[in-house]
DNA sequence: TATGAATGAGCTTTCATTCAT
DNA sequence: TATGAATGAAAGCTCATTCAT
């Protein structure tokens, strides 16, 4: 009793299935290291219907990613209100990221883990999606130096620099949130506005940290 | 006669020269894609060699992370004056990273793509890294609460999460540097100073960013 | 409205629909190369109908052989008067033969090149086929051996070497009209009477080519 | 006792057994039903060890047909005297094409059959070596023709088409010959003599066969 | 110290064929 | 009559690893 073996599927449903078996193995093992066969068993199916719905291992890949970056930039968009201040709007998408992150780690992995580190053509589709988000923070930030009458504005590459440097800590507090037991989205995101809003704020009123700067800076 | 072609090297020779190769390849290849043959071939010698020397691909790739990774902290650590202030020593030691995964790209991809992507056993040796680097910024960041009289110290947990995503932004910049041209790792250090040592000034003084900060932008 | 999609046609219609399909398959592909998913789409069925109706490669294979033999018989039968003189008969054969091979290209692919390439059980199809058409041309040279009242007849064996030669000539000619413009099948015809015929009637009259010509020649 | 299993025997020996081994199983198969296992195991070593020497299925029969196609052309080139009269030397090539591929059947289906059958980039390969033949066949009949001073000279395009039929009625013989016990080399190559040699010789005196022409030129 | 010769095991991919409707 | 869903079996190819010298 109970749905002991399911057959004949829908084409639909076997390819979520299957999708849903190939992210996981993919974000545990590696995109070289998963096998067909591995990801065909696990979804329930032999490796030839894999391949006559995805056609290859590359494109089975590629479509992952893509599924993937999709539902990570649509979860972040729907965690967004966008008329609200920057900072809010940052601490609202950064929750929304953690959250994702966490319910997803095998995409997680295959989007920060996998796709990067397998060369193109996987690179850039991921990088797409990173530069999206990338778009998005650096947007805000310079929203938020327009808010505190920052004039002349921040120069582009500089504030480039600042979404790499926020992008890049949110990915590693990602990992860190999904490998230390009790940390929650909401402490993960709470402490990366913690690390980097006063930075920005005080670049945004033209106070940057400066080397010889430090003993005045006190003052 | 004439070097042209070089044989009967001592051990320790033919083993950088085995390294060296072991590194670029692993770096731009990745560990799976890495194949022995070409390993051998860059290195200019047999493969029978290779495993006379290294013993195995998972010895060698170990090898090299643990290589990598002792040149990468030694780098670090010989920019830093434990004297100076906190905020001096993290300045001195971003320069110091940030130069050194400039100038050894292939190092850096086997530590931050590849180590941590492939599993067990070589996600451990690069943790082993990566956590004395945080253990050298958590130290820092201590001794800057420290000096700034604060009291009570943070939680262990939030300097672990600051020193993450510390090391995060870094980890990202140095991407960003080595993939944006024009970018020195001067400047890599200098934005992520920005971006950060406010914020953990604040920390220190138990001044956190706090979402209330809504109503009163909203007037 | 409008046959677009025609469906539930009787079954000879669709088993010729599917041989047609086969036919050009197989002539164009070979035997092993050629999919019955290929076969199938080209056919415009499903593959499961093509098995319903075929059988299996084998026999799909098989049918196509014996389908276009019986053309390919029938053509030259057709275009041949029995009550001429031999080598008219000869004549009007050859170009029955040439015209039919020109107009079905896959055809006679499949029969020339493929079936006698991929062994038993399809070799013993066209070899009958062969066969026949060899006696066919064997009853006619010995037609014109008694005609020319030679006697005693030549060997049965010569018989059947001229034969193969004629046969083998004849083929050859086919490939060399079709692949080069401007080739009619008269003219492959014309050229085949002119190579054999003379030597056929020389034979029938008992006066071989033989190697002792040499002798004279070089006075 | 004896070379019951033979190992580690250098590269040129063991090429020349793989290469042996292929050309019968691609011969007697054909190109796609022939399996490297197949030749692997006739050739007595192991299927990566095929690879790493011939590289792929695809080079490996290119290079069976490029060895048996020089091997043919050198046995005919080597039976011919070039001073002789061209019926000599067509009778000396006729007879070392057909020793030639009685000896090597194997070598010769994969020329004749499989070479051909199998599309490009195997049927150029072959292609080529058949037009040398021909262009010898075309010379030999030129040179008769000029010998017996035909003037006007037969039409270039006469010329390749009766080249054409006589190489194709040798190739018939030649697999006649070897499925056909007791018939010699001498035998085909008399038979093709007397089949070719008066057609060849009529037309070279201007005397072409023609359908009507029959009753007067039996005067 | 150094290497040419060799392979077991595993991978991605394809294909003829069948089941259930 | 007709098909969408599904698979067992096998093929081409690669790779880490070892043997014998």
């Amino acid at each position: 009793m109970g749905a002991v073996k399911s057959k004949r599927l829908p084409r639909a449903v076997r390819e979520q299935q299957m999708m849903d078996a190939a992210v996981q193995t993919f974000g545990q093992r590696g995109y070289r290291a998963a096998s067909m066969d591995e990801i065909a068993e696990l979804a329930g199916v032999s490796k030839p219907l894999v391949y006559l719905y995805l056609n290859s291992k590359e494109e089975l890949f590629t479509s992952c990613i893509q599924r993937e970056a999709k539902a990570l930039v649509a979860a972040v968009r729907s965690g967004v209100e966008p008329g609200l201040p920057a900072d809010r709007q940052l601490w609202a998408g950064l929750r929304a990221f953690f959250t994702h992150t966490a319910e997803n780690p095998d995409g997680w992995a295959v989007l920060h883990r996998q796709a990067r580190t397998h060369g193109e053509p996987f690179a850039t589709e991921v990088m797409a999606m990173r530069d999206e988000i990338v778009a998005f923070v650096t947007g805000l930030i310079g929203a938020a130096a327009r808010e505190a009458h920052h004039d002349p504005a921040l120069p582009d590459r500089d504030v480039s620099g600042l979404a790499q440097a926020l992008v890049g800590a949110a990915e590693s507090l990602a990992g860190w949130a999904n490998d230390t037991p009790g940390v929650s989205a909401k402490e993960a995101a709470a402490t990366l506005m913690n690390f980097s809003w006063a930075g920005l704020e005080n670049l945004m009123h033209g106070r940057p940290w400066a080397p010889r700067a430090q003993v005045a800076a006190r003052v």
